[in-house]
DNA sequence: CGAGCCGTTGAAGTGCATCAAATGAAGTGG
DNA sequence: CCACTTCATTTGATGCACTTCAACGGCTCG
């Protein structure tokens, strides 16, 4: 725990911030701080990976080394238990902070996979933690992350716990038109990145009647759905339909 | 974020630990620390207090004052959304630290109801906090705490998500008989707190449902329930049945 | 002791799963 | 570049697990 704040690193960046790097909840740990209250700077990055469609960003078991910021591209993460269940419990987008279901235990509990061709950059976690020890305020915002995470959990609960299949769907679509939206995306047009099976695992459902929801919310002119592409056409109904 | 660590409590203990402290994992925080570990004897509890059946420790939206140690008594752990939509999301006994839920973001997300009259240790969250700064390795210790909740999340997601009535029913009865293990008392016989409507809603089912499996469960000579009596006759059939 | 909640059981309905098969898209190797 | 394989998606037909509706009996607690 005694390790030092600034590192070697493969790639340093330069005064400006890289690209991309604003809303990456954890700039103010990889590049100097800019707003005085980050004790040092500090450029922790030790370099960015990219990491293949189908590959995963890390797996369950494995000790917690780095967090993962994802820079770009999207990922399924899934969380399984010794009987060879799975469920997937979300799929995190650019922006994303991945693996802190890793910071409670230093053992990664889920499966993050790759949905696409995706650039994540690698946070050694030790860093984080010193970064903690020393700066309070840095300290609670990383414990707002956290948070964030465990939101999404108890969102999941209530909708695998509470809803309908065609509420589950309407739910996870306002979700994902929210991720696009908060990525600087359309809304209301965008493309799915993961299968109709990844859809169904994750809203406890089947494949089929993931389908064949999709195609009532068509037949209701709610969606227009073909293949992956995904146009919202009443954002409002579908939100009333989500339960809220 | 400058309180003192030490409190002037209106119940202050004697130098042994009081009776049931022994398994309270924050028992470091409010007692002076035996282990050498901790900066400073402390004893961090304002007070006791008696929750009556039905009554909440906390509510969602609550600001995070304390933190609560189950004494003695249960506890059912509810999340809600703005549409009115519940989910139970575990049923805490004695010995279980409450409010966890509320440590990331500082406001309360689940309701915690009293199942029957129910004992609970006050811990002003600021001295948590405090000691935490103070003392690295409590602050894994609670990190730890925190770790817990969330892997129940997740195990209950695995749950809601991908099991049948059965499994799910098999499942919960073997976390009930864990959980009465390590409280000390007999895995085997106990009664349940809650009742079936809590159950068949804490397992995405419905009351009548609950009624039946346990019927079939008992037909099956695995369980032997009265009402609220359950006798576990067969463990193994039972984890078997759970999916591990 | 009586009112009301809790638990159980039965009968009927339905939402979703299952099984099966066709089409479309994407990847592979010659 | 095309033929072939493989996977993803969709649609239909059927079945069943679970829900819904209804009624009753037993605790429990004022």
């Amino acid at each position: 725990m005694d390790t030092p704040l600034v590192f070697s690193s493969s790639r340093t960046w330069p005064g400006t911030l890289p690209s991309g790097c604003e809303r990456c909840a954890l700039a103010r740990l990889c590049h100097a701080a800019a707003d005085g209250l980050s004790t040092a700077p500090v450029s922790a990055i030790r370099c960015r990976r990219l990491v293949r469609r189908g590959e995963p960003v890390f797996r369950a078991g494995d000790a917690l080394q780095n967090l993962y910021e994802l820079r770009s591209g999207s990922v399924k993460v899934r969380v399984t238990n010794r009987a060879g269940l799975e469920q997937i419990t979300g799929f995190p987008s650019a922006g994303a902070l991945l693996g802190v279901d890793a910071v409670e235990t230093g053992t990664h509990r889920c499966d993050a996979i790759a949905l696409e061709d995706s650039m994540v950059c690698i946070l050694p976690f030790s860093d984080v933690l010193a970064k903690c020890r020393d700066d309070f305020v840095f300290a609670q915002q990383f414990h707002r992350l956290i948070a964030h995470d465990i939101d999404q959990y108890r969102r999941l609960l209530l909708t695998l716990g509470c809803m309908k299949t065609e509420e589950r769907v309407a739910d996870f679509l306002i979700g994902m038109s929210d991720q696009m939206s908060a990525n600087g995306y359309s809304p209301h047009v965008f493309t799915l990145k993961m299968t109709r099976e990844d859809i169904a695992n994750h809203l406890g459902m089947k494949v089929e009647t993931v389908c064949r929801v999709l195609g009532r919310l068509q037949e209701a002119s709610l969606v227009n759905v073909r293949r992956r592409q995904l146009e919202i056409r009443d954002v409002e109904a579908l939100r009333q339909m989500s339960c809220g």
